[in-house]
Parts: C-alpha cells; sequence; structure tokens
DNA sequence: CTCTCTTTTTGATTTATGTCAAAAGATTAT
DNA sequence: ATAATCTTTTGACATAAATCAAAAAGAGAG
C-alpha cells in the first residue's frame, strides 16, 4: 500500500487536503543496516515504511543487543521514545533490509496539526492504534513462557520471524537465541 | 489536581472551552472493590481517577488474575483494550480503594472532539503520554531480572507499591508473590 | 570456489524463579 | 471480642531457561 492510501485508510481526508499532506512527506531510500537514528540523538521526523523492515534496539549494562520493537512494512516507523516528546532516544534505530521511506519532519507534522483538525485526528486515532499493539505485546511478554510468547510472534507479526535474524527476534521475546533455537528445531 | 487543572496542564484552553469540557463530566464514586468494567462488557466511558487506586486485570488459564495495569490518582481511568476501539474488553478494571471518579461516555468525547480541534489535540497528547508510559514499562518487563523489575517498580510507581496487594503487584511485574515476598523480604 | 566471518545449533551445567504446602499475620464481618 | 477470611511469609523441591562452550551451517568477500 502506498502512503497515499495508508494515509486515507485511517481518516478519510477531502481529496485536496489528503494531496498536501502526502506532498508534505519526502520519499528517502537507504540500504540494509542504515541507522536511522543513533543513541542520543532526536527522532525529527517520523517516517512512512512503504517497503523493508526494521528494529528499534539498545545495549544493556552486559552490552547485549536488546530489540525493543519492530517496524513493518506499510506502516509508519519513528523513534518511540523519542519522536513524541523530542527528547533524546536511548534506542537506536537500524534497518533490517533495504528499505523505501517517506519522511516528514516534526515541525512540519504538527503544521498539518494546526491547520487541519482531521490531521489532529489522523494523530491521534495513529497513536490510538500503536497503543493497542502495545497493549497486545505487554500481555504477551508478562506472565507467558518463551513457546508461548513465540506462538505469539508467529501469529502476530508472521512476516518479521522469518525476516529478521533470529537473535534479534529472541531478545524481543525476551528469551536467548538459544532458547528460541530449541523452540523452533521441536517444531 | 481536580479535574479543571488537569485538563489545563495537558492542553491551556481557553477559559469558555475548559469550562464546556469540565462540565462535561460527571461525578461518580464508588468504594473498593467495585468493578468498573467487566470482562465482555465494553468501556463505555473514560474517567478521571481524582483520588484512589483501579486496576485492569484477567484471569489466565490456571485461574490466576494477572493485573495488566494501575490506575493512580490525578489521571485518566480508561479500559485500555476496550475503550478506545469500542470492543468488548478482555480485561475486567476494579478499585483497589474508594475512588472519586469522574466520567465523559464514548460519545460525549467524540462529540467534543468534532467541535473542538484543541479538545482533539487533547486526546492525542493523552495518548502520547499514556504510550510513553508503556515503553518505559514493556523494557522494563522485557529483559530484567525480578529484582530489577521492582527496582523499577518502586522508582515509576512508589505509591502504589505500598498501596496495592503484594499479589497484584506480583502479577503485574510478572512474577509469582513468593518471589516478590523473597526481594521485599532481604530490603 | 575457497576462506573468513557471522549466525545458528547442539550439549553440559547452573541458577533464578516457579510450584506446592503450610504457618503466620492482617483484615473484615458477626 | 472472636471467628472467619484473606494476605503475606517461609520452607522444600522442581523446572524452565540462562550461561558457557564448541561445533555446524550459512553468508559475504576476494
Amino acid at each position: 500500500m502506498n502512503l497515499h492510501n495508508f494515509l486515507n485508510s485511517i481518516i478519510p481526508f477531502p481529496p485536496e487536503q489528503l494531496q498536501i499532506i502526502r506532498n508534505a512527506f519526502e520519499k528517502e531510500t537507504f540500504s540494509k543496516g542504515h541507522r536511522l537514528i543513533n543513541v542520543g540523538e532526536t527522532c525529527k521526523k517520523l517516517y512512512y515504511l512503504e517497503t523493508g523492515l526494521a528494529r528499534s534496539y539498545y545495549s544493556n549494562d552486559k552490552g547485549k543487543e536488546i530489540t525493543v520493537w519492530f517496524f513493518n512494512d506499510n506502516n509508519f516507523l519513528v523513534g518511540m521514545d523519542s519522536f513524541f516528546n523530542q527528547q533524546p532516544s536511548i534506542y537506536a534505530t537500524e534497518l533490517l533490509e533495504d528499505c523505501t521511506l517517506y519522511a516528514i519532519s516534526y515541525e512540519k507534522l504538527h503544521d498539518l496539526f494546526d491547520q487541519y483538525h482531521l490531521m489532529e485526528r489522523f494523530g491521534r486515532v495513529l497513536i490510538t492504534q500503536i497503543m493497542g499493539a502495545m497493549v497486545d505485546r505487554l500481555s504477551a511478554i508478562q506472565f507467558q513462557t518463551a513457546q508461548e510468547r513465540y506462538d505469539f510472534m508467529l501469529k502476530t507479526y508472521p512476516k518479521i520471524v522469518y525476516r529478521a535474524p533470529l537473535g534479534t527476534i529472541a531478545s524481543y521475546l525476551g528469551i536467548t537465541q538459544e532458547t528460541l533455537s530449541r523452540i523452533r528445531s521441536k517444531h
């Protein structure tokens, strides 16, 4: 789904408004491994991820990388802990595949919020959706065994499971990669 | 902090608007143990919790109650998985103390969203805040020991730690109450 | 195609935390 | 007050998953 249709699927904007909003985004392409947001930087843009896959992660005190969030294609990508409050990020965000993105700056986005009531609604509905996904994930991670968490992941993000490296998924699920490997090997 | 000031602290509304919005809420008081939302019901109201404490929880397959969310005073309270998308709740929400609440119906709230651009912004900012808290909680629960999770809880919700029952807190942290009891006993 | 580097798998062992059970301590109701 | 109920603590034991280590498989570079 392209950006135009994605925007419209969340809020049915009047055509002229949709055009203006759509054109506020600029296309960017990066290749696999590119770091979109570094630790300590403030995330200045909201991205629409048209194709590709990305993740946010941090390194814990033992130097191990913990994946905090995956970003699927046909969805927005943003420094979850940084963009909305414009504070320095504690997570890095990197591309797991070559990606095509459409970016809008924080300032431009807020200009649109000021200008269009419907755009403000768009922001509200979008964050509500993101929150819904978080509620699901929280309850999955909170009181389930490694096996159950993996099943949840398979059900919820089947695409990611087969595209992201095993260690990356393991840390996202809060288990070690050895454990995940063992879960997989017994089907 | 009363509702009037709370609203104004998030978005500085023009006085007349603030008055109208404030008056759309109706005061309700319930005593400890009251079930505000039952499993299977759709949460029809957004509440401002002026005084008291509440939690959302569900019973897992072994019949154990898992606390999913606490609601502190001077904050909104809502069926997180139900209100925003108006779907039947999989969690129950009950009061852990006698509570004073101010309620607004989903319909009335959306009327205000339609009517006032600033109200729409209020909704967006509010959910952004809730999401921020969730991001923090997710990273706390994801890859930390029982001890570390408890320390996080102490730091983030000191009030709740000393007011909510131990078993309730334990399930919120994704550990058993025996483990939490042992963590506490060694200071 | 071969070598190097990275990722995944497999094995042996340890450890944190869960489970079960019962006692001690609080709270609430009669 | 006293009984009844609910909550927290303590103990013994079981277990899922972590850790450490090394082999196997896969991917990328020359």
